[in-house]
DNA sequence: GGCGGCCGTCAAGACGCCGTCAAGAACGCC
DNA sequence: GGCGTTCTTGACGGCGTCTTGACGGCCGCC
């Protein structure tokens, strides 16, 4: 399911995307201010950001820099101002397009199915399911299965949940630990590594085969971690 | 170096793009058909098509259709007509952006930036993998492998990683002892030699196939080191 | 030929990080 | 409102890493 953050400080407009976007079968989440817009992005991990310029309480290139400090996320600007400074510093903080009111709610829509088909195709084009001998992780459908014996489900917490993608999306890659709680947690987490330490062990303890000595879930001392599937 | 390929039958047009695109360092490709645009994006691979969708030989949709029969580049739009239908269909078609004519030249070239941004986020556009006959340095990844037989992954320490990447993103230039200290341990460091010393012993033993006889971590007496990659 | 500087090596203590256990707080469900 | 799950937070022991000092060999210089 595709999640959208929509940021916008008209409660009418608001309500008008929210029922236009629901009815195309998107998951929406809402938001007045840009703090709202921060906190909620770091807590839902959208797939794509409509953002209103015109915000009571942070300037519109302060609210990209925020989400720009720490997701790659699309930005679909929304302005009321037409001049082309206005544009090209949106752009150039981060944005992915820049919309000026008032728009067509289909040209919009057509905005958001390119973004999105962006998006995805530098990201999420992979295939989605990682297979090892001791378990399967299937991305879109956020299922696990250990393969003893007879398959059984693991269950995740979401934060397990969250832990474990962030993992896996990287392909092999060293994640460092700040930027794991990044990505978990959210922009002003950093420095608590005991989180991490908590939620890692879990994880083994459900997955592995051997949670003393992990073979999928590898800590890189110093550093943080990284995913190896065989 | 970036290329775009630049498609519109106004001759004028297309010198004032060329002009523009060329003074900030990009490749220029210019193309006044659809069947031209088309053979010229086969055979030149541009980073990115700018393409007006009012030209004389194809309908523009059927342009946006035979590029992405076979490449995924990012293509702008440029177009006189302001409906949204017309906007709909070039998206949806394919294009990534979509811009009225008339534009101003400061939001085409913020909004090709925001393009080539977000295409070059997906592909990872650096080899950042270093080979040499013995071992492998993954930059992007963080690991280092052996190629001793079968390929035994190596471990490294986070100060030993630092000072290996230093010197490895030096491209082979020599990096004197201070700087080192500098770019590992922190800008309050510069005399410390014995810490080098001591470090580049270890990746040495961790890495040359003969530590006492370095072969790509070479010692510039009086100097620094310097990596060497066959 | 003697001397000094620079580099490689070894060793030992201090320190920080990781894994683990445990308990309180917050949240959602019945 | 009670209960179970999940999240947050703190503490502690063990181990690996970092830091630091010292020593010997090689080379160039005087």
């Amino acid at each position: 399911m595709t999640r959208i953050l929509v940021v916008d400080d008209e409660r009418q407009l608001l309500r008008a995307m929210s029922i236009n976007l629901r009815a195309r079968g998107y998951d929406v989440d809402l938001a007045e201010t840009g703090r709202r817009a921060l906190e909620l992005a770091a807590s839902s991990h959208p797939d794509v950001v409509i953002l209103d310029l015109g915000l009571p309480d942070l300037d519109g290139t302060e609210v990209i820099a925020g989400l720009r400090g720490w997701t790659q996320v699309p930005i679909i600007v929304l302005s009321a101002r037409h001049t082309e400074e206005a544009k090209v510093s949106a752009l150039d903080a981060g944005a992915d397009d820049y919309v000026t009111k008032p728009f067509g709610m289909d040209e919009l829509l057509a905005r958001l199915r390119a973004t999105l088909r962006r998006a995805q195709a530098g990201t999420g084009s992979e295939q989605p399911v990682v297979e090892t001998d001791h378990f399967t992780i299937d991305l879109a459908a956020t299922r696990v299965t250990r393969h003893g014996g007879a398959d059984e489900e693991v269950r995740l917490t979401p934060t397990e949940w969250q832990l474990l993608e962030v993992l896996v999306r990287a392909g092999g890659k060293l994640v460092t630990g700040p930027q794991l709680l990044h990505e978990v947690w959210g922009p002003q987490y950093g420095t608590e590594l005991n989180y991490l330490r908590q939620y890692v062990a879990q994880l083994r303890r459900k997955l592995e085969p051997e949670p003393s000595a992990p073979r999928y879930l590898i800590t890189e001392p110093g550093i943080g971690y990284r995913f190896v599937a065989d």
